[in-house]
DNA sequence: TTCTATTTACGTTACGTATCGTAAATAAAT
DNA sequence: ATTTATTTACGATACGTAACGTAAATAGAA
């Protein structure tokens, strides 16, 4: 076997299909019923895959239902090209795609909304809200890194000026999350950073 | 409330009912079955009794399977009336009557074949063998202090005399257990004892 | 190269319990 | 005597794992 290829482990391998039914499962309960619809038994019934099977993939159904919301969202890591207001309003636009549905905000809501201590509410902070934010810092280092972009004063202000809006729209719900806004915030901190150098 | 009538709990009461479809349903399954089909959600599903209820009742597949086989066996104790002789043959016969089937004979050989220490073997020993040996104990007992017959010489070799061909023939099946068999056991010992009243 | 052995994952079925809403009982208050 | 409060059992549903037979893979032997 070619050494560049990571050699497969001995024994029947874990099957690729079988998680993508269990997750495609999981996320139709999530936007169709709801998140207190979402079991293991009805997974497990709606997918075909067994129960041992996935919890094989995922501790418990916490954990199923973040990785299932999280089918819509990549993180903006496609968008490896271009500078970087490209990239960072294709990752802004990605973030606002996965939760801007009804159910998608419900979801995140109710997730954001409960215990701060449990599993599901520490996963969609350390998942979505803290990992965008620290893309976002490898997307602008790397800007700065490559000379396309001044250092900014204070990276952590800029940072909190990117992503607080969006998500203070997704918890609240108070304004819409669409895209124009997802645009209009990346722009708007962008040219702070141009005007800072200016002046 | 008669202080005569055991006080009921506070509390709803276990339901007798319920108890009694789930035995129902557990020995359809051992006679019908066999004793390997028997498990605690075949019983649920067929009795309509939900698993938390039956596991009130019974802690494991055993305990139901044993008590699902005592349906049929009431250990003697209705022949309340009568000589020793009337006694020993009623609980005799209802004995061979709980085991004679064929089904019966199989379920019995599977428990008594099974490794010793388990559950289902210290139950079948203890509920059946021994106990029917302790009722055959209290019979004579209660005779002979009733003054209808002499205390045996031995009551230990009596009752092993009375209960070792009935569970030799229950356990190797080289001969029909029958009520006529049943009859001649106890005939054949309580003759023994009227020689040794003669002698 | 083919065959056999071994390893690991999958699905099936069962286990035994947790949680919750409801039912059936008694105890206490009115 | 009636109503309310409290206790305990029931059924529904879900959890998370055990055991087993089979499938899908690699490793080793021939």
């Amino acid at each position: 076997m070619s050494q560049d290829l990571e050699q497969r482990k001995r024994g029947r391998p874990p099957s690729l299909a079988a998680r993508a039914k269990a997750l495609r499962a999981a996320h139709d309960i999530l936007m169709n019923e709801g998140f207190g619809r979402l079991t293991i038994e009805a997974v497990a019934a709606k997918s075909g895959v067994s129960k041992p099977t996935i919890y094989r993939h995922w501790s418990n159904a916490s954990e199923l239902a973040m990785a299932a919301l999280m089918i819509g969202y990549d993180g903006g890591e496609t968008g490896g090209g271009g500078s970087l207001e490209d990239q960072l309003l294709a990752q802004m636009r990605s973030l606002v795609t996965a939760f801007a549905t009804t159910r998608g905000r419900q979801i995140a809501l109710t997730l954001a909304a409960s215990d701060p201590e449990s599993e599901m509410t520490k996963a969609f902070r350390n998942r979505v809200i803290l990992s965008s934010r620290e893309r976002g810092r490898e997307l602008i280092e790397g800007a700065v890194n490559h000379g396309s972009m001044p250092a900014p004063e204070d990276i952590e202000v800029l940072l909190d000026m990117l992503y607080a809006p969006v998500f203070y729209r997704l918890l609240l719900g108070h304004l819409p999350l669409s895209l124009e806004f997802a645009d209009s915030v990346v722009r708007a901190a962008l040219a702070i950073m141009e005007v800072r150098q200016k002046g």
